[in-house]
DNA sequence: TTTTAATATTGCAATATTACGATAAAGATT
DNA sequence: AATCTTTATCGTAATATTGCAATATTAAAA
């Protein structure tokens, strides 16, 4: 036990938990707020943007490019990382969807 | 060391992340589209319709709930959940802003 | 080629999450 | 009242995440 059971869920599931689980550390969410809001994207920013040791900053990093929310490209020693809009958009789509069969349902049990 | 410093990130970083936290595994995405696609929504039927015992599933209930996600409400001696329109809409604002903020940003650095 | 700068990785400690059986709690049914 | 049904909670084991210092890696600069 203690290991989620992935196996036991559907790949859409999947999928979708995999982006929220991404976002889901402030840290995550401040990287994508800085990178949205900078037009040069170089990972040294990020470290000095966040309350974290640079260790953990490329951990966080990591983890976003792991679920595809982020891509980063070489750029001579410095690696520039942005936001991968298809990912984005996938959540958009998402919430949008769920917030229009909310809207359909009469039965407003609770 | 091990646990999340919240108190380093805003406030707004760490009530987007909470929800998104929240949505991170897939069987809490499960129980949100279980939620949306039947008009009667008992605790019990939940329990059915995902692969895990019991407990799990009201563990995993809890935790949607803590996050705003879903409201319980007392029917007897079952629960009737449901999502909490509030949280969705919320987190749909937020996508939809990202998606309108990268689609002006002109250079496509990645 | 040595040195410097920028990132990534490793190793490890602290903490959190996931899962489930057992049990508790509380309303419904008999 | 005794029992059943439904959901929550507790205890615990397995695993994952978070964070950082130390170190590795790799490219630029001197």
């Amino acid at each position: 036990m203690g290991a989620t059971k992935t196996e036991h869920f559907t790949g859409k599931h999947n999928s979708i938990a995999i982006l929220a689980k991404a976002l889901g550390h402030p840290a995550r969410i401040a990287i994508i707020e800085y990178l949205l809001s900078v037009e040069t994207c170089i990972c040294g920013d990020i470290v000095n943007e966040l309350p974290l040791a640079q260790a953990t900053v490329s951990q966080h990093l990591k983890e976003l490019k792991n679920a595809g929310l982020i891509k980063g490209s070489i750029e001579g020693n410095a690696v520039c990382y942005c936001i991968d809009e298809k990912a984005i958009s996938r959540l958009q789509t998402y919430f949008a969807n769920i917030s229009v069969k909310l809207a359909k349902k009469k039965t407003d049990c609770c």
